[in-house]
DNA sequence: TATGAATGAGCGTTCATTCAT
DNA sequence: TATGAATGAACGCTCATTCAT
């Protein structure tokens, strides 16, 4: 009989995948690069994923697991709404400043016109927008976040807020430190007070 | 005495380069594409541009041009800040609003990785950035915004979390008028209060 | 009335074409390069010839007219065969070194495989040996060459030796004109001894 | 294991290039028609060659290769300069007639003014004459060849003159044969006494 | 299953030629 | 006649995908 796929292999390619795509884009990043850098031959790259697209889902596909087992953790942690949402800000930013290269994806393809995007990177985008929505509305019912808020809008706004500032970090590597440091603060004194006096 | 080469055709190939970008996106946006678009033929496109990416950078170009002109006139308004804010916010939805194609470009290609960006969308993407904290600058000289903020940051959260919803807006185009009629009020009350009571 | 097509300019594109072929090679060569080293738009070298390929048909149509007048005028002189040879090969180089240019078109296009060989430039070849066939065969009648020559193959062999000669030259610019200085000399030496003792 | 780049592919897309441009010249010659001519698809040329230029250099390559080891045959063998001029001659004639397409193509090329000239073309003008040279130099230490000679110039000439033959041959097809019969006994005798009685 | 050579559709770009002015 | 913008066929080359080994 033969060997079975192993898991082992599509995630080295999947790894590999999301280093070449965060250094040079999805359409500049070819199968050979990726192939390449996985170790692993092209053809092999087609016995895990129908094809080159579908790498950029599985990846995405991964990330949603990995939000979904996240959240399901957070939310038992017994800590009053603000506090969560600081606490959560604080390992966001620790999360994007390990995972520069997933990141740098996320914020690209995230963005794209409506059309693009694969089914996993919609969902992915739905997903993390989900949770923090059920945030925004644990912290309406227990009275510590405004109730004339609009959830929808103000999840799209927080979460776009934070990816701002870990982009402009990595548009300025020589303080991409400083950035990062100052960040979580910042952005939540931004939540609480707005920038009026 | 032969066709004057005619900025109007430069421009006519600039919009439909926009049609075809927005749609597709730069990497699926062929020059057969946008010279059937625009009316023209291929060969007609390089007598305007050097090359394809000549077209992205002379789009973000003119966008550079008109930002400068629209601040100019603003700046000369009298208006207190808060009240300026109030009313960018307003003006900048009405504008993505009208001008979708153009937005979905703007927003897909500001936030490509360093290395990517050509000069002229490198510029914009600081052009824009400036004005903004300009006025955050004027804001907290006049004593109506927060002294203790970072401008920059707070220039990124600001300017992303606008185009976040209308970002939202265009992933639910059955709600869009309804998400564009409230963006401006909610972006500015964020701004103006955070999220908590 | 319309003004007459003017001989100048068909001059003075040909005139270009040479320069710029002989600088890139004909197929590196561009009409619209001929037309601005000309100082003419595209469309008048329209005006004047039927194609791209005529122009260089022209050049040779020129050229043998020019080697027409020559020979007249050399066969009315009154000096023997050896000296009228080495008389021939001292104006050759005299004639290569000063219109280099047009040297480089001849030499380059000659030897061109017979298929992509347009009319004149075959008719160019067959010429020029012509002439030389003649000088060969009056020297046969009056004894002053061997008669047991190919005469054909003798013209090619000796047109061939001068002009790799003046190839050479032009290969080696830093010694250019110590080359064409010994050229002439050289080459006539080699007709009257060939190599051996 | 999947099948092994090949070395006979390449050759057979090397010979498939000599056919093509041998009848159409360098600039007329597709990668497309090679391809066909080659019985192989365009992409694999790629897979052995990194440009079409490069089909070219491989050429001038290979017949390097081949000159240098046919030379190093021929200064073992045990027989006077004249001779070995002679049997040169006669071999270097087989071989055009046997291998007239490459002929085309060297014979072409070699003519082109310099900066064209790829870096294995321009070798092999510099190889095959620094043979020539040899043999020269050889025939004036023994007293065979006159020692007033220049050396470089004659190299120059030799070589023209035989091609210069051949190439007839090919313009004349009807009467190839006879040509190339009488080649290289006329080539020979012309370096012997040159053209006077 | 793994390999990587082979494939060929599809792209960006060039440039000889045309033709409205 | 002169102009030069417009044209579009044709090219060199890439790269996702296939498939013989």
């Amino acid at each position: 009989m033969a060997r079975k796929k192993s898991p082992e292999k599509k995630d080295q390619i999947r790894k590999a995948a999301i280093r070449v795509i965060s250094k040079v884009g999805f359409y500049n990043c070819t199968t050979d690069r990726i192939a390449q850098e996985a170790g692993v031959s092209v053809g092999t790259i087609y016995n895990y994923f129908k094809d080159k697209e579908n790498i950029l889902s599985y990846i995405f596909e991964v990330e949603q697991k990995k939000l979904h087992i996240y959240f399901r953790k957070l939310n038992k942690k017994n800590i009053v709404v603000p506090e969560k949402i600081k606490y959560l800000i604080k390992e966001y930013f620790d999360f994007i400043y390990k995972h520069r290269d997933l990141f740098q994806i996320l914020n690209d393809e995230i963005n794209k016109p409506v059309r693009g995007l694969k089914e996993e990177i919609f969902n992915y985008g739905i997903l993390i927008h989900k949770y923090i929505k059920e945030i925004l509305v644990e912290g309406c019912n227990k009275g510590s976040i405004r109730e004339n808020i609009d959830i929808d809008m103000m999840a799209y706004m927080m979460l776009s807020s934070a990816n701002s500032v870990a982009h402009m970090g990595f548009l300025n590597p020589e303080s991409i430190e400083d950035i990062f440091d100052r960040a979580a603060e910042n952005v939540y004194k931004f939540f609480q007070n707005g920038i009026f006096t």
